[in-house]
DNA sequence: ATTTGACTGTATAAACGGATTTGGTCATAT
DNA sequence: ATATGACCAAATCCGTTTATACAGTCAAAT
């Protein structure tokens, strides 16, 4: 017999593929089922409707997201700064199309969700994460501490916003390698925030790792 | 006789306000002429065309744009670094609707227009131009040599859609005073492209009003 | 000379109804 | 037990028709 979640796993796998590509609107739960090399009933058997299915769907990928992002903050040998965290988070939306179509509210891909069950991804709650996230690292002494946290915080999510959206504006040829974004992103916002050499790096390093802890400390306990 | 100039100056201002208000799809000739207070056929005296008027009131638009933050920078008294420059085109940009829709493409406001004559504002023409900006300013030691200027001019036009674009998908009460992050960008902006204090201001002002002449004669060049 | 606004062909929108698709169910099959 | 796919009602699409709105013109008025 298989496994049940590896199977519900597939189903997510398979609402991804169809969904960045046609979008919700335009993806059948029966060619998700196809494509999942299942019964379209046994859809129902796993989520009560397409909505919830989507919902899950959203649930995982932004667990993806950020499990990207930690593990490539963590294998950073020096990650220790909020300007590597920031390239790192930029570099792991970079990889997700379907995070930069939920960053960037892609009608086309989002479709009638974006009306229905809009307050699921609630950018408001990001921005209050992120800003949560200069204040420890403020006490950590490991950035300046004469900057608003909630303003930067609104700055780095408003950056990961014109990376991604910027593009449906600007022709192709117009946009630098994204490697070269990610630098100067990084620097910028590292020489922002230091304090002109004397920031305390292992001192972030820790509040990184321990923010870390704390998210999957959370998603953890979401299990039962 | 009233003035033929004064009259196309009004024409514009109503166009400007019906199309900021209900686009340009939706805002009839007829209207137009009823809001400046001449009739309709006296518009075609003026203009060949709907969108003739259109590319006028844009192009005048754009000009007003650049004179205002020109003006805001001189009337700096420490205007010589890219920050507060940067800071200055933000606030003009902020304090034009009609721009803000042209810097984010803004279909409800530019409609059709956008599939016409989309060439008319092509954002790689201002990218290219800021490029231009920020390789004197290197030439003339106002900013840190090493950095790529069309990267860094890139980041700044992003900026620029980013800040404005950003409230089309974040709840107005999640955003910050919008002087706070023109604080912020402009602090950022000379952080990431002073070499830690050893700047050349004075170059940088010069280089600054260098290029607005340079620009001014542009348009005086454009009148016959 | 200027300016006007009624006029016209075209483009856009609204109304409509029939065909098709699709979310969700459940009797049947495995 | 578990999974399936035919089935149903509701929603969506799509071609057609009708109505409306509009850009642009021009004979008449000022």
């Amino acid at each position: 017999m298989m496994d049940f979640d590896e199977r519900e796993g597939r189903i997510l796998d398979a609402a991804l593929a169809l969904t960045t590509r046609y979008g919700f609107d335009k993806t059948p739960v029966s060619e998700i089922a196809e494509e999942a090399g299942i019964s379209k009933g046994a859809i129902y058997l796993h989520f009560d409707s397409k909505t919830a299915l989507f919902e899950a769907l959203l649930k995982r990928e932004i667990n993806n997201y950020a499990e990207d992002w930690i593990q490539r903050v963590q294998a950073d040998p020096n990650g220790g700064s909020m300007g590597s965290v920031y390239k790192h988070i930029l570099a792991a939306v970079n990889a997700n199309p379907f995070m930069q179509a939920v960053f960037k509210q892609d009608r086309r891909v989002l479709g009638k969700f974006l009306k229905d069950a809009h307050q699921l991804f609630d950018l408001r709650q990001a921005i209050g994460l992120r800003a949560a996230f200069v204040e420890k690292m403020q006490a950590a002494g490991a950035i300046r501490t004469d900057v608003d946290p909630y303003t930067t915080a609104y700055l780095m999510s408003m950056f990961v916003y014109g990376i991604t959206a910027m593009d449906d504006v600007v022709p192709d040829d117009a946009v630098p390698p994204f490697d070269d974004l990610l630098m100067a992103m990084g620097d910028m916002m590292d020489s922002y925030l230091s304090a002109c050499g004397q920031t305390d790096t292992e001192g972030g390093k820790q509040v990184i790792a321990d923010v870390m802890d704390v998210y999957k400390q959370s998603q953890a306990d979401e299990q039962p």
